[in-house]
DNA sequence: TTCGTCGCGATTTTT
DNA sequence: TCGCGACGAA
């Protein structure tokens, strides 16, 4: 292993081989590169076998992109590798493997196991509210569930949060938390905390396990570890064993999830558990500018909870921090859309290709951003924001395929029962949730009793007959044949620790009991099979027509099982999902709608059929492929080779971009309004203007719009500038764009064009760019069904004609008509005024006129106050 | 039961 | 602006 290219303190890092090592890594310090040289160096100058390494990093995206860097320093020493993956994703495995060693008797999960998304949870409060009887009017679902996934993130159970309640609310909490609990154990599910917990508690309970865990990962690596939680934290420790082999790396400043459970204590405790620990800090910059690492830090050392710490650069020279302020929104947008078009027309000083991004601190706020990139015809990626698992149409599908791997799935159930329509409407609905709660059973198992029962009308009972048979007659399609990857150089790695079932034999539909959805592990070459016959043509037809393969049609009920196990008589989970595309009628009716919005969905289900045929091709089970479409996080949609990214702040953690935009540097938006109470808060706002201030190796410019529309309303209210802004010292800064107010020798780049952004003649925004609206987002963002609606707005050339005039009205007029009264007293948002009570402040908005006129002030002490102009007392500073 | 209209409230940040 | 829930009519 050749570590000449390191810094000592790197080298250090990387040769520490047995113990605990605590590594403080500042932004751009080389950290990647050391976690991976670091299992590099294990492997091959220690004799480490690659597959006893784990190595936890945040995102799917980090892992498969540490994964790459590692096999490429050590991919030709062994097939095994070592596992990379996310907490999320490497507790799923251990939970799908190894979780029914918790049960007792036949209570509890089952590996089977459904995971349940944020809306999904939403609907199971939401039910749990419903049922207490608890007036919805005072607590929102949405509060609710923060307040349960906090004491899951603390790992208190509802009892602990009811014993230590000291007011009704959290008591009502706490019974929601029961009734939830007990929801998700009856569905057989588990939320994205509990993924977490339950490993933890699986890892406690049995000691047999946690052995056979600590025999296999000798040597564990933690990435973005100031990020981790309590059960993140007791995971590690379990997972650390007697040799406590753990290496984890982080950075205070850079802690942006506490929101999320993460605990900065995180990292004194690991002094505490690892005495032994070595502690190395890598403090020396590689990524950005002298100014650049300064503004940051000046920003960051206002922070009280910060032990501190001095990251430097030898790199010299830079150019300072731009600062534009805009009229407003639109104009802030096609700003940065200007810049970065002639930015990237530039030829690169180095051998990398430009890149820019654009970051911003809500998802909202993309989409400004998104139509003016458009309108100068430039590609762009979004990170965040809707993903395509998100969509209403795929999460329909995906819950019937859930049906089939988990029929007690309620919340699946219930999203799917009645889509498309079929009749089955509330009343029946009732019953069935009657029943349900009645035998404390499942939503399916409520059905199939109303139907054997006959317990509801004869129309209701064919509705869910039929919606039944769809069901079972896809899980018998599937039975038996999805393939697991068994042979060969991958299967001997995974089967290390696996226990696979050895092929179950699929059971007759209808016979549903947790387990009859286990399936068969068949082997390659009967894959490869079924592959051949699975590819379908792309066109919309292929998923209307009724094109379902032959033993749909068969008497499901009937069919002896053995005809579903035969060679070439099962199906494919493509197969499958056309199946219920077409069997459900669900193409019809979007068929039938006839819109652009309709035809975009069914692009989106033909997308989501390639997907499977993707997990099918690489051999995957439908377990496998649902756990993929669970886990899948926006951060994970990044693609590196864009030219252009948006994505909010938090989505930038770990990334460096030559061109930064920070944009949206307004008090309220960004710190947040939601954190002025809690000073804590506004720290970890400032850590995050920290973590997107340093993405930036040669360039930030950060901007604010003076006006700004708040939900789309159409009077625009004034802003503050952020504190940010006036943190980062004056000398690093540059004003450009209209009122330059210093010039430099040199005109700079930024210079040369700063005036000119707002000419609409450019070449670029006339035929050519027109040409490319359609086309050039198509590519980008194939599944985009917003998005790609989005953009037919804007092709015919009278919309075209129209946003520009519309623009160009806002640009001669830039400060659109404000409510300002003309009075002496008439304060003005943005204006700084004095208190007698509270001092200077700011004042943040105007409502109202003349004598009744209510201003919000924002006080640096007291936080934002409203206030009758009349009686405050104010006077103008 | 379904489908339409209307009014209201919402926006942090994410595995 | 947009998405959701409530409400009412066929």
């Amino acid at each position: 292993m050749d570590l000449a290219k390191l810094n000592p303190q790197q080298r250090e890092a990387v040769e520490h081989v047995n113990g605990p090592l605590l590594i403080l890594a500042g932004a751009g310090s080389g950290k990647t590169r050391v976690i991976t040289h670091r299992i590099a160096h294990l492997i091959e100058d220690h004799g480490v076998a690659p597959d006893s390494v784990l190595a936890v990093t945040f995102t799917n995206k980090a892992a498969a992109e540490m994964g790459e860097r590692v096999s490429k320093l050590v991919g030709h020493i062994s097939i095994a590798q070592p596992r990379i993956s996310t907490f999320h994703s490497f507790c799923v495995r251990l939970l799908r493997r190894d979780i029914e060693a918790m049960r007792i008797g036949n209570q509890g999960l089952t590996k089977d196991f459904a995971i349940y998304d944020e809306a999904d949870q939403q609907s199971l409060v939401k039910a749990a509210i419903k049922r207490l009887g608890i007036d919805d009017k005072q607590v929102t679902p949405r509060s609710v569930l923060a307040r349960i996934s906090w004491a899951k993130n603390h790992m208190l159970d509802p009892q602990e949060v009811y014993l230590n309640s000291r007011d009704p609310e959290t008591e009502r909490v706490a019974h929601v938390y029961e009734i939830y609990r007990r929801e998700l154990l009856k569905a057989n599910a588990m939320d994205f905390d509990d993924l977490l917990l339950e490993a933890v508690r699986l890892l406690r309970s049995s000691a047999e396990v946690r052995a056979r865990y600590n025999h296999r990962y000798r040597y564990l690596l933690i990435d973005e570890y100031q990020d981790t939680n309590r059960p993140q934290y007791e995971l590690m420790k379990l997972l650390a064993g007697e040799a406590h082999n753990v290496c984890v790396v982080g950075d205070e400043d850079q802690s942006i999830y506490s929101w999320r459970g993460a605990d900065i204590r995180n990292i004194l405790e690991f002094e505490r558990d690892f005495p032994e620990v070595k502690i190395i800090r890598l403090e020396q910059n590689y990524r950005s500018t002298q100014p650049i690492l300064e503004a940051a830090s000046a920003v960051v050392s206002n922070n009280k909870q910060r032990k501190g710490k001095t990251l430097w650069t030898d790199r010299e020279g830079g150019v300072p921090i731009y600062y534009y302020e805009a009229p407003d929104g639109e104009n802030e947008a096609l700003f940065a859309a200007d810049y970065i078009a002639r930015y990237l027309r530039e030829p690169s000083e180095s051998d990398e290709p430009r890149r820019a991004a654009i970051l911003y601190r809500t998802n909202s706020q993309s989409r400004l951003f998104e139509e003016a990139l458009r309108r100068y015809g430039l590609k762009y990626n979004v990170v965040g924001g809707f993903s395509f698992y998100e969509r209403a149409e795929i999460k329909d599908m995906i819950s019937y395929l859930k049906l089939i791997q988990n029929p007690d799935d309620s919340i699946a159930f219930m999203r799917v029962v009645n889509t498309p329509a079929r009749g089955i409407g509330k009343t029946t609905m009732e019953t069935l949730e009657r029943i349900a709660l009645e035998t404390g059973a499942s939503l399916w198992n409520g059905m199939e009793q109303a139907i054997a029962q006959k317990l509801l009308p004869a129309r209701a009972v064919a509705a869910l007959s039929d919606f039944r048979q769809i069901i079972d007659d896809a899980r018998a399609m599937l039975g038996g044949t999805f393939v697991e990857k068994l042979a060969g150089e991958v299967g001997a790695q995974q089967s290390a620790i696996s226990n696979r079932p050895e092929a179950d034999a699929a059971q007759p539909p209808g016979a549903v009991d947790t387990d009859d959805t286990a399936f068969d592990f068949g082997l390659n070459e009967q894959h490869e099979l079924f592959a051949e016959e699975a590819v379908p043509s792309d066109s919309f037809e292929d998923l209307s027509a009724a094109d379902s393969s032959p033993k749909a049609e068969e008497p499901a009920g009937v069919t002896p099982v053995e005809g579903f196990r035969a060679p070439g008589a099962a199906a494919t989970l493509p197969e499958v999902i056309k199946f219920l595309i077409d069997r459900t009628g669900y193409v019809k009716v979007l068929e039938e709608e006839a819109t652009p919005e309709s035809y975009s969905r069914i692009e989106n289900l033909q997308e989501l059929v390639n997907a499977a045929r993707d997990a099918s091709d690489r051999a995957e089970t439908l377990g496998e492929f649902l756990d993929h479409a669970a886990l899948v996080s926006d951060t994970d949609q990044y693609e590196e080779g864009s030219r252009v990214t948006l994505m909010t702040l938090h989505s930038a953690k770990g990334l460096e971009f030559p061109l930064v935009f920070l944009v949206g540097m307004e008090e309220g938006l960004f710190p947040h309004s939601r954190t002025f109470l809690n000073p804590n808060d506004m720290e970890e706002e400032r850590r995050l203007c920290y973590v997107g201030m340093t993405r930036a190796m040669d360039t930030l410019t950060v901007s604010r719009a003076c006006y700004r529309r708040r939900y789309g309303s159409d009077l625009p209210e004034a802003s503050v500038p952020s504190r940010f802004l006036e943190e980062i010292p004056p000398q690093l800064l540059e004003e450009i764009g209209g009122s330059s107010r210093r010039r430099t020798q040199e005109p700079s780049f930024t210079e040369q064009y700063a005036d000119r952004h707002y000419s609409y003649e450019d070449e670029d925004q006339t035929v050519s760019a027109r040409a490319r609206f359609g086309g050039s987002l198509g590519q980008e963002k194939p599944y985009s069904t917003k998005r790609a609606a989005g953009s037919a707005q804007y092709q015919s050339i009278d919309n075209i004609a129209e946003f520009f005039a519309s623009r160009g009205k806002k640009f001669s007029r830039p400060k659109i008509e404000v409510p300002a009264t003309q009075g002496k007293r008439g304060f003005r948002p943005g204006q700084r005024v004095r208190h007698p009570k509270y001092g200077e402040g700011t004042v943040y908005r105007r409502e109202g006129d003349g004598e009744d006129a209510k201003i919000t002030v924002q006080f640096p002490q007291h936080g934002l106050k409203k206030l009758v102009e009349k009686f405050a007392q104010l006077e103008r500073v």
